[in-house]
DNA sequence: CCTTCTTAAATGTCAGACATATAAAAGTTA
DNA sequence: TAACTTTTATATGTCTGACATTTAAGAAGG
């Protein structure tokens, strides 16, 4: 950790990218205890409110977290990828808000990725992974779903697929392509005909993983692309239709 | 927003996370301005400073950018996709680092995503993206190159091909798998003829995806998968024997 | 009308203080 | 001696009040 700085304006960026930097570059190890809130400022000569504000970015991060007292401080954190997951979600849904993006590319992705995980998937998967989807079937198929629940449903069904390839680093970079979606698959009013189409493609498509098939999981998640995005061409027109009928 | 906190330690994350929620949610707008720190010190009945650590909390996640001078203050960021990069990689690089990964698992990982986007990449390229994957192609293939510099040219090469799908979502996504994993690769020393296979390899790679033949782009992604992994197997032996021998 | 000066509002930074949590050391008692 | 209690030191968490700096808008002057 050097100390340079010099005309910088936000020095607890600059505080905070130094840390970081040593973080990543492994100068500090996981657990290891920072310097104490005073002793940072005396190196980095800055007051002691602007370390901590530092701190709070890299903690903002999962990079450190803090313990009071006697024996505490700041530790270099071990990030888990549990930690990471929200974080990955809470960006992804943004970026795709805040772009504007539209439902196609982000349909395209988060299944071109999904199906990237499903051989892997029907090679892997416990019958853990298999009773979840099973599950989330079932509850699909209950009458009384709301449109919310029934994506929130849909998406612990395509979670427990891509847990199912025993990949933690697939795991994690799906979360955020098919978790960070569901605000934009919320927009999608799923009608009773709509539910069972897509609880019979579910079907197929855990039967397909259950008999280690990978390639009909494949073909399986393709077809349901298009039939989501079909979906989601029926939602627009009707909603352009209304516009028209409300301007005449 | 609203203000309950009652016995929470630690204001700022509690702050933060209300903040947050309320750009997520869309009640705050892009380029919306909150109030200033005083105005938010009175709202949630803390003081400057620790409005001030939460902002920064959600400065370090690009969530706001601030402004100073007379009309300036605390905004809603736009968060684009280059800004999500870097903290995606770096977020992928120490997940990676911190949870022991394997290369096998990671290797796995990169290159089932990355072959998601090898069909969409030959039908899409540009002319520009072919470009860069013959220029890096061209930089592997010069016999002083460093092995830190192949390994950069060989993520240049991989992303090039992922950008060629020309969808942001994935070429977010794919960030951190192929980016983040570089510190990995760095481990692998690449000898002369291994770094020719890998250029024969990338060659016919490329000529897949100028002829927009999908199927051989996955299918040359699959060797090279397996070309990777058995040189970290080949380095890994090495250096079992290695520690062999100085224990003798 | 244009330029320059002033002013006000906001963030950036600082110093010093007190509150609180916590573990270890010191003291006390059975 | 052993177990429990109290004290103490150290760290983070928070507050107050102040000053520095940046910046846009208004005021003053040519």
């Amino acid at each position: 950790m050097k100390s340079d700085k010099s005309h910088h304006s936000d020095l607890s960026a600059y505080i905070a990218d130094d840390i970081r930097n040593a973080i990543v570059s492994g100068e500090l190890d996981v657990d290891q205890r920072l310097p104490s809130e005073t002793e940072l400022a005396e190196h980095f000569e800055v007051s002691r409110p602007t370390v901590r504000e530092a701190l709070k970015r890299l903690a903002a991060q999962s990079l450190i977290r803090t313990q009071r007292g006697a024996t505490g401080g700041a530790f270099v954190r071990k990030l888990r990828f549990e930690d990471a997951y929200d974080t990955q979600v809470t960006t992804a849904a943004l970026l795709l808000s805040m772009n504007a993006v539209s439902f196609d590319v982000a349909c395209e992705a988060r299944f071109a990725l999904e199906r990237a995980c499903a051989p892997l998937s029907s090679t892997r998967r416990t019958a853990d992974h298999l009773a979840t989807m099973r599950a989330e079937i079932h509850r699909q198929s209950q009458p009384g779903l709301s449109d919310e629940a029934f994506c929130a449903s849909d998406v612990a069904f395509h979670r427990a697929l891509v847990d199912g390839a025993g990949n933690p680093v697939l795991s994690f970079q799906l979360a955020g392509a098919v978790e960070g979606m569901q605000p934009l698959m919320n927009m999608i009013t799923f009608t009773a005909r709509s539910r069972a189409r897509i609880v019979e493609l579910h079907t197929v498509l855990a039967d397909a993983v259950e008999d280690h098939d990978g390639h009909l999981a494949d073909a399986q998640l393709a077809v349901l692309e298009e039939y989501t995005r079909s979906l989601a061409v029926d939602v627009m027109e009707q909603r352009a239709k209304a516009v028209l009928q409300k301007s005449e």
